[in-house]
DNA sequence: TGCTAATCGAGACGGTACGTCAAGTCTTAAG
DNA sequence: CTTAAGACTTGACGTACCGTCTCGATTAGCA
């Protein structure tokens, strides 16, 4: 009555199981060459050389170098601590400081212009690394803006979605967008109490 | 003091001149298939075919794929308006609202993108594209902010670059970041009035 | 008048032309590597590093290995002489002894391999090589048989072509054929003196 | 005197045996493959896949493409008829007729083909495809020769190896050699005519 | 009736070579 | 000296097999 056997959660496939070790040198060098290199300038062919694997089985497992990098990136990926200062001005600004920190790493670096790149024409690509990738760091300002209402500092009907994107991309924009020239990093407390306070002059509000 | 150069009257090289048409049909070709194609997608020897051109011609003119698009990116950069409409609230959502049509060009999309990737490792390339392309934005939301502060609606010691950092980044963010199902770009304007009223609860504000 | 250009003879393609010694330098890498490791052991790659060559300027040239064997082979071809020693008797074993060494070279004996094996599935191919390879040999024994008739030595109404079949049939055979251990050399004359004078007992001829 | 070998009591090993119908399947896919396919063309992998066969049971039995094939081939030779028509001309003819129709089959073909391209670089297996080959076809002519001798139609100093040599070669060479427009396998007669009499004029021998 | 050991299909492994493609350079003859 | 054309070297691409190596699952004969 049981059948020939109960393959029900596991499912093993027949042959030789792919190994793990090999997956997972392939992700770190990977990882390696394309902090040292670039994207365009890795090439599959060295991944396998320095990992010591032949060149079927990065092939096997994704299907193109896009694929295989989303991975390796997805793989290093941090997950992002709350910051608990007791005040949400000093909160956010260590956000920031955190998420800046971050994307001075080489490999996030490569991770977000290959984000960038290629979400133009490859989107499930682009949505799949987005949500191993944003999600996390935004959760962490969520709590952050969520504590801040709680305790009042914060009003109310703000939504934190809207935050979180204008945040976010004042970073983003800084460090990614503007040359090494245009950078004035200092200015982050500056945006981050534009946010906080308004720039309209309050004579002049509704 | 009398202008930049002198290749006015003499200067001119002998033998054949450069053609123009060639120049222009080079420039030409290379946006459309950007734009079909991206970036990397792209080959000059497609680009070289479809202008009827050599490919010689084409690295007389530049020395890598990438200073080409840089230049044929630049090359169809357009002036954006100043908006006018009498309130400075106005005036920012009509220049956000320009700025998003603007990004959903597939061409421009291509030259952020290569500007990303690009900005790592070729600071150069990357500056002289900058300045193309993001001065003239900048100029025109700085105008605005500078009559907002005229008429008394802007606080007089905000800084307008980091302003435009926080815009800039809002938008870049959400077009470029978010995947598809992720963007909400209705929220554009509830943005603009947090950054103008602030979102700290006036209560607790020192 | 004469329309644009006079391409008559000549026929001169725009654009670089193919380069002769690149030509040469494929052909007699192809040569050396093909009697030191065999047609299958032979790899282009390895031909194209030999021969400080790109492989697209081989494939440029040839659309295969064999193709491009095929035509090494044939540029090594030597014109063999026409022994003239008085006797048909004497003039066939010389020229059986020449056509032996020659097969002796590696050179001609991967060529005759490749032959074979191509003949069955390529016959384009297997014709091109013959020409090149057996007409001149064909030829040089037609040559001695037609002086043997002349001088009576030969019967009038004898097929030469037969004749180079039965002959150049035996040296083949036991060259390539026979395994090394049932090679014996030494009866070629045997069969030649057979050829000439049958095996047939003279007392039962009709 | 007790036989070539005993492996009838002992010699069983533990474990599971080999099962003769997987190495008759595989054989059988080999043969169906090589004649479709030839011999470069073919590939374990598909005769693998073919035979419903994991790839170790082959390699498990023969240690390498060549192995295999050579096995292959000998597993369908099939054993000559001796022709008994009362007079050696005709049982000459009608062994070389035989002969031919043999060498129509395409297994034949790419087993001969295979016989002349490995004999250079692996005298051994050549050698063992030989004596399972050549050997039954030669011991059929050699006994049509004696019969001959004792008839008194051929010589009694007639060597009938260097006969077996001139026929087999003169059948092969057209059959392997002549590109199929070069063919005229009408005048295999004509050659069996020349070798019972021989080509030389009467008037002049000694 | 189990135990042991070699088998089985399946398929992953490190490699090697394939034939293709593009980048950027060089070489023609024609203008 | 520039032009179009196209050959050049270089080097990566993705595919196909080779011969080897695991897997879990069968099979036999020996205990």
């Amino acid at each position: 009555m049981a059948g020939k056997s109960r393959e029900s959660q596991a499912e093993r496939s027949p042959g030789r199981p792919r190994s793990i070790q090999v997956h997972e040198a392939i992700l770190h060098s990977t990882i390696q060459l394309l902090a040292e290199a670039g994207y365009e300038r890795m090439s599959i062919e060295a991944v396998a050389a320095h990992a010591g694997v032949g060149k079927a089985a990065i092939y096997r497992r994704w299907s193109s170098k896009e694929e295989l990098v989303v991975d390796a990136l997805a793989s290093v990926k941090t997950h992002p601590e709350v910051p608990e200062s007791g005040s949400v001005r000093q909160d956010i600004i260590l956000w920031v400081e955190a998420f800046i920190q971050n994307l001075e790493n080489p490999i996030e670096r490569h991770g977000i212009a290959l984000l960038i790149g290629t979400l133009f024409h490859n989107p499930q690509l682009a949505e799949r690394y987005w949500m191993k990738y944003a999600a996390p760091i935004s959760r962490s300002l969520t709590e952050v803006l969520r504590r801040g209402q709680e305790r009042g500092e914060i009003q109310p009907n703000i939504n934190p979605e809207t935050v979180i994107d204008i945040l976010s991309g004042t970073v983003f924009y800084q460090i990614f967008m503007k040359p090494p020239s245009e950078r004035t990093l200092n200015n982050f407390t500056q945006a981050v109490d534009m946010l906080l306070l308004g720039i309209a002059n309050p004579q002049s509000r509704v």
